[in-house]
DNA sequence: TTAGAAATATAATGATCGTTCTATTTATCA
DNA sequence: TGATAAATAGAACGATCATTATATTTCTAA
């Protein structure tokens, strides 16, 4: 991946989860990006190839995150509720990007959000493979979700206090 | 509020929250509403000023369905969660209007992102004066955002069911 | 140094955005 | 019926949208 290329997805990242998808113009982000308009199109077929890029690398980045924290630890639901919380604290509370991703594009047909709901389905079948039934991965999982929007009211580390405790507490161990 | 106006609100509501704000023009919603475009400017401001009035009349609505479910029951946080669970099940599961149009104008001193925070922390406050500490109420909340969320990727019916069970266990009587 | 690739600036496309203006028609009600 | 208000159609505004075309410059690697 060329510099111009990530800094493109970089920049187009930070817009897009500031303000969402469609308020966002590409010429705002070539131009935060110090890169020209042809060069996006040099390397993106389209907004919408630039917007899935943009939530693959974010995939990527938050699982890398699960990943490391699940391996370390020996209580599975604690140390997954932990790493979301560094998760939110490392950002901006404007809620989850994928979710938004979705709703701005809500045909279900459209890629997007299709990458969004396999996207959900992957962090279903993470839970569950650190050992947890269908009905813990999803108490975990709403969970986490609901973290995420509280904390777009609530101050993250409260938030991220009442996460780990009510994880602790509800999942099953 | 004349029927012209209603009907605006009404299709305005629902385009908002399918596909987003700054995703539908005025003319998609005038023209779904069966209403000239110059009688949307005679009712109203600017789209902001339509935004406003849609979220006011869901917040209505809401808040209205929380009241009646809480003043015939005895058990307060189940009562809200049944509330909550009927409310996601009678529309499309497309995430929360209100956390969704704060994200798309995130700036914290236009009016719509503080409408939202004050919906948020009215909601807070709702809960809280059915005798709920700060923390409870704190993670009623969280709760009910996380069951709005996981909706959009798991059945709606199996997210109430899980929704209702872990208020039952999570929330002290 | 030079050939080829990458990135650039600029302009044009047709469409849509929110908003405003004008002029005409329709509905309401005394 | 006649007066007043509500709603209408249609065009125009300047701005921005995603996308494409053209032509020039900068970088890179042999």
């Amino acid at each position: 991946m060329s510099k111009k290329k990530q800094d493109l997805v970089d920049h187009a990242e930070s817009l897009f989860y500031n303000y969402g998808i469609h308020a966002i113009g590409l010429k705002r982000i070539v131009t935060e990006a110090n890169v020209a308009l042809m060069t996006m199109y040099n390397h993106f077929e389209s907004k919408e190839d630039l917007v899935l890029e943009v939530l693959k690398q974010r995939e990527d980045r938050y699982f890398d995150l699960l990943r490391s924290h699940v391996n370390t630890s020996d209580n599975q639901a604690l140390a997954i509720a932990r790493a979301h919380s560094e998760w939110l604290r490392s950002s901006r509370q404007n809620g989850c990007m994928f979710l938004r991703a979705k709703e701005e594009y809500s045909d279900p047909t459209h890629p997007i959000n299709t990458y969004v709901v396999a996207h959900k389905e992957a962090l279903l079948a993470f839970v569950k493979k650190e050992n947890f039934n269908h009905e813990d991965a999803m108490r975990l999982v709403l969970l986490l979700e609901g973290a995420t929007s509280l904390a777009e009211v609530v101050d993250v580390d409260e938030v991220a206090t009442q996460l780990q405790s009510m994880v602790t507490t509800t999942i099953g161990e």
